[in-house]
DNA sequence: TAGGTGGAGATTGTATCCAATGTTCGGAAT
DNA sequence: ATTCCGAACATTGGATACAATCTCCACCTA
């Protein structure tokens, strides 16, 4: 029999990290701005050494940025930036289609599914925050069905660079009911087997990401 | 007058980070070994704060594997690891080298020749380290002439995955020779601006590291 | 003997304290 | 006015001490 996992509490760095991720994606940190460690520690009530070490994880994935003696200062991005991180996820993702779709399993397509009407539910009652975590979901059930672990990891890491300016263009109504449409055509495209289809569907999704991004970032 | 860039003297972490990327390298930590903090900090000569820092971003690249409560640990890699890490980076070099060569300038060419030329040097005279170091110099100065520096960081973090065990393979002299042509080869057809043939030469040297290094990994 | 149990020791996780560095701002010299 | 110093302050860097957790093994039990 398979051997149950136990939860266990989460460390002090495990549960800061999951708060900073959270507070850089809702803006309540904002781009350039000094994580004063001093404040922020005391505001989680815990010492600045979980924190620090919860930090280091961020710098690593370029969500902040370290300076010596200076201290960490929350990621901006620019436009060159934004164009790169989507270049690389154009790459990364469309080998990770081709693998996916061939190999996907019921399952994995039923929790794309339930993820697609969640997006549609949330987007329809204005729940952004529920939303862009069901879209999420959406996006990843396809991705780690290629089983590529390292792959999922840099998409991952690639799609939060981003993920502080994605509830900005999701506001957009017009752009809503595109996305549904999108999301629609990939997951048919998915299911019927069909991997080039979902890579060209995928990537002109981006690409009007990347454009309605383009036009919401602060100016360089 | 552009500012001088003053040396600073390094941080404990800084310096704890490059002592553990070495001791990586040389397999002075083994893979699959547990990272002692206590034992480390002392060889160091540091507390164990620094260190955890520096594990911490160790952790991000994937070149230790973090357990909590039970310690950080060199990552071993096996062979589905290893072809998926050649396979992301066939894809991120591909692109890097389309977008280099148009642009690169006379300077990054004669620092690639140089390197070249120090890694034959280095072959004759046994001399693996520096072999090594310059190798990865020649690879860099193609891949950072693409001016991605997202890109940048991955494929190095990538290439430093499987640095373990390159040592390994080098020491074959038939592979040695093989290496050599390749490396002049692509040179030459960076040199006159062929794109596709620099990326179809890289494919097959990596190619050829790729099945050198299946030989030699440990069995899983 | 097989399996469970409970500590003792080893190791990691975090708080606190102090040192080192960077920043700011007032004032003096030119 | 401008620039250069320097001291006070703010902030980060690191060492130490202790708490929490895990590992391992002797011992007990069925």
């Amino acid at each position: 029999m398979t051997r149950q996992q136990f939860r266990r509490p989460p460390t002090a760095q495990e549960a800061v990290l999951a708060e900073l991720r959270r507070a850089i994606i809702t803006g309540e940190l904002r781009p350039g701005e000094q994580v004063l460690q001093d404040a922020l520690a005391e505001r989680f009530g815990v010492s600045r050494v979980p924190l620090r070490e919860a930090l280091k994880i961020l710098e690593g994935e370029g969500q902040v940025i370290y300076r010596p003696h200076r201290g960490y200062f929350v990621a901006e991005l620019d436009i060159d930036d934004l164009r790169e991180v989507y270049r690389i996820r154009d790459l990364l993702e469309t080998e990770a289609v081709r693998r996916a779709v061939p190999q996907i399993t019921g399952d994995e397509l039923a929790v794309m599914a339930a993820a697609l009407e969640e997006v549609e539910h949330a987007s329809a009652s204005g729940d952004l925050a529920t939303m862009t975590e069901a879209n999420r979901r959406f996006h990843f059930e396809l991705v780690e069905a290629a089983r590529m672990p390292r792959l999922s990891r840099l998409v991952r890491v690639l799609w939060d660079a981003t993920d502080v300016y994605r509830s900005l263009y999701y506001s957009d109504g017009d752009h809503r009911d595109a996305v549904h449409d999108e999301h629609r055509a990939v997951l048919e495209a998915v299911r019927g087997g069909d991997a080039e289809a979902a890579a060209v569907l995928l990537r002109t999704h981006r690409e009007r990401a990347v454009s309605a991004l383009e036009r919401v970032l602060p100016t360089p």
